[in-house]
DNA sequence: AGAAACATTGACGTTCGCGTTAACGTTGAG
DNA sequence: CTCAACGTTAACGCGAACGTCAATGTTTCT
């Protein structure tokens, strides 16, 4: 069960996180000591407390991965990119240098397009393959066909 | 240089044909080892020639790897698959059972199809991912733009 | 014939991405 | 308080996919 520690937030334990996201707590030991997880927050005993975003970071890791087939160095870097992201968005207020925050979002936006159209290299490929394989298909079919008919 | 061994039929030495592939001689040489590729040919003295075929083949594993991120295994199961397909091409004529070659047929057909839903799957999947940055980006111009308004 | 360039077969080394085990601490129910 | 269930770190293990010698043979050019 999924435990409430303040009010409101819902932590998850190894145990639950890995349930729910199918990966196995040893996994999720890993992906926290290469970096790919900032490190969750503990109880008193030393028991790691999954948040909700925790979650759902670990779930896109997995996506990138069976997607993409990318390595996890390559999986930290896309979500450095989200960090900075995310970490430009809170320093929002704060910082009083107004350009040097432009430029910090122009390079995350450069990265979001590489990312693009590093997927759409992709995706056209296997379109290709797929066609291919499509013809193949109709190969088979036009074949058992023909045969069908020789033999009826 | 390519190695012209009968008249007609260019072959090339590990060396080339690694360069072709941007693979290394090594990898070449694990390839045969896993029987991802059927053992090339010799020189007398022992030099491994490869078809034009192989080469392709070669090729043909690349994208299976970096596209789909499958282990060798994976993608000896689906080359197989192929081989399967071409060795029912050259028996067609000796064989006498049809119905048996129209079975195996079937297969080939089948795992073809399989191999077609991953890849739709996966496209799908991708086509989801490469929207949600698209949606970023946006979200960064919009906010650029706004940035821009304001400081000027 | 001799040297440079290229290849061959081991065999050991390396990195990645975890699995597994051991020894031990924490939590929660009764 | 006790005990089962759950967690912790540390460390070793493992298969995949090659990298990297080392010792030796082959081809080619001159």
């Amino acid at each position: 069960m999924p435990v409430a520690v303040n009010s409101e937030e819902t932590y998850f334990q190894i145990g639950e996180a890995a349930d729910r996201t199918r990966l196995t707590q040893r996994t999720l030991r890993y992906y926290e000591e290469k970096g790919l997880l900032k490190s969750p927050s503990r109880m008193d005993g030393g028991f790691r407390l999954y948040s909700q975003e925790d979650v759902e970071r670990l779930e896109r890791i997995k996506e990138f991965k069976d997607l993409l087939g990318f390595s996890l160095a390559e999986i930290r870097e896309m979500l450095d990119a989200e960090d900075v992201r995310l970490q430009t968005r809170s320093e929002w207020r704060r910082d009083a240098d107004a350009s040097e925050k432009a430029a910090k979002i122009g390079v995350v936006r450069g990265m979001t397009l590489q990312q693009m159209s590093l997927l759409d290299d992709k995706m056209k490929k296997m379109a290709t393959m797929r066609s291919e394989l499509a013809e193949r298909v109709d190969k088979y079919d036009s074949l058992l066909a023909q045969w069908a008919e020789t033999a009826g």
